[in-house]
DNA sequence: GCAGCATTTGCACACGCTTGCAAAAAGCGG
DNA sequence: CCGCTTTTTGCAAGCGTGTGCAAATGCTGC
């Protein structure tokens, strides 16, 4: 193994005829060092291909720069845009992300976790599943910030930003209300989280105050396919929904997509349909999905900005709000 | 602050009473420890909530576990599945994957490797954009490795995953035909990569050897805006196509919605429509996409396990297949 | 040139870990 | 019980960096 190995501060320290320290400082912000030495310090370390070890920094900072995200179902539209939007804004803020796939198994949001605190990340932002209690102390105890995006826990000391999923649940059902629609109903997966389940009561209680009944159904997991199973379970119902509130706009493509091709159903002439993320597809001319956009960008921005504050800011959770994006598949507006 | 600072290997040392030593060979897979001690260790770690610093001990074996995934348009439904197989891939070999987004500027990709030498990354993977030279030499000289994926490089060194482009698009080009197409057309952005490309002269090529030939357009980024766009300019034409193969599949369903809503064309009777990379999308009711299919869990598998292997194999460059997905938007089958 | 001050520089230690080496302990056959 | 071999253990030297402290240097005004 011809293993050159990486060059040193000592080595361009030596080259450019200072100590060792003096390149440290060079590389360090607001350290003190004559313009005429950094000059030389950079010449050498431009020469000899020097790149600051951020192994050995974060091991002497205690502060390594690294943000964990832990996700499950990467490949999901909602999910790889906030990738986008959180590796973007950590990126702004010199931080760096640490990306840990936790689709596999169970519990393996707490492996991840524990991955995090290996490689002493500063902080650990968490998209999808609930991490154990004990790692969660684990985590705070040792400095590590924590951020739950849509997990809606009630622990103390991590960071939770959620949607305002019950308002948003209620505006729909008056919209749908609004468009003559009398027999609701909501289309769900059996995941069970947090924020699916707030949008799904939420949706419930909206239409009970309205003085309607909603045929609630559920399967699987929250994809495309479980929309359209739950398609068929609605549309085949002696009472058929002339309106339909999904719980994301993977299920509402899914349902749309039943009920026009295999059911020959009109929308929104013959039935309403609205969804939750404003993923890119739901813009799309074929669904022309009414629904309420995740803003991404600002839980990205809320996120960052609360991991890197230098003082941990009191606030510890964040309410958002998400906006009707009106298209066609709701009649009228 | 009451930042109460990671527990050591010391700590735990002194709590089991044994040497640091002893809980360092503890937690290194083949070293020498008694099984009692051992065990004493294990308890105290627990007990306090010990976990190897991995800094430290990267800093120390000069190999970090990190491996950098340098990527743009993670929002995007091609991208976001290879990174869901390559994270996977990655854990599964003990690694840990490091997301640098470089949607920003051109030369950002230069910045993304830097930060990957900066971080010690055992090695790169390069999903979008191409390095400049310098930068892939000090890579490889500090015993780093790269992944280039469907970036059809020629330098030496890193290891390219390639598909073969071209023969797909000759079978697609006789798949038209054999539908009866006579006038055939390739939507394509303006993104230029070298995948894209060949695609294109792929095709051009196939249709001459068939004796016909292809109109071609370009436009925007590779989206489904820009199918839309393409649409436009291919069907306004006087000579309309009645066969298009587009470069990706968003691409593809773009043109489709623009074909069948705006144009009022019926895929596939009047017009046959192809699309490449096989995105979860292609296969909704709506679109029913023929297209060729990404071998995204083969080429993470590819990736990885040349990345974690122990001596660097000869073979630097890798050419995959990609099926041929048969749904409804060709006539025929 | 010199006292007085601000700035720069080098030394040396610390961070948490791995690992070669030699000493200590354990096992074993007689 | 002894001499031998094998295993286990502790010591200490690193890995590449940041930083407090004191010495050295540069600068200013007389």
């Amino acid at each position: 193994m011809s293993q050159k190995l990486f060059v040193s501060a000592q080595e361009v320290a030596e080259k450019a005829g200072v100590s060792r320290s003096a390149v440290s400082r060079t590389f360090t912000s607001g350290a003190s060092v004559s313009p005429k030495t950094r000059q030389k310090v950079l010449d050498a370390a431009e020469a000899l291909g020097y790149h600051v070890n951020h192994l050995a920094r974060g091991l002497m900072r205690n502060e390594s720069g690294i943000v964990c995200l832990i996700v499950s179902e990467i490949g999901t539209p909602y999910r790889s845009a906030l990738l986008r939007a959180l590796t973007q804004q950590l990126q702004n803020s010199g931080k760096i992300a640490m990306l840990i796939n936790t689709d596999r198994s169970d519990g393996s949001v707490d492996l991840a976790l524990t991955q995090a605190i290996r490689y002493r990340a500063d902080a650990s932002i968490i998209l999808s599943g609930l991490p154990d209690k004990s790692i969660t102390d684990l985590c705070l105890k040792n400095g590590q910030r924590l951020v739950l995006i849509n997990r809606d826990d009630d622990r103390e000391g991590p960071l939770k930003i959620n949607l305002d999923d019950v308002e948003a649940a209620a505006r729909i059902a008056t919209a749908f209300v609004r468009a003559g629609c009398r027999k609701l109903a909501f289309a769900n997966s059996q995941a069970g989280t947090p924020s699916l389940m707030a949008r799904e009561h939420g949706f419930v209680a909206a239409a009970k105050a309205l003085g309607m009944d909603v045929m609630v159904e559920r399967f699987g997991h929250t994809g495309y396919e479980s929309g359209r199973v739950v398609a068929q379970q609605l549309l085949t119902r002696k009472e058929r929904p002339d309106a339909v509130f999904c719980a994301t706009d993977l299920l509402a493509c899914g349902f749309m997509d039943a009920a026009r091709h295999q059911f020959s159903l009109s929308v929104p002439d013959q039935i309403c349909v609205a969804g939750f993320d404003d993923i890119e597809q739901a813009s799309w001319t074929s669904y022309g999905l009414t629904t309420f956009a995740q803003p991404v960008d600002m839980i990205a921005r809320e996120a960052v900005s609360w991991l890197v504050a230098e003082t941990e800011p009191e606030n510890h959770t964040v309410r958002l709000h998400a906006d009707l994006v009106w298209r066609t598949s709701i009649r009228g507006g």
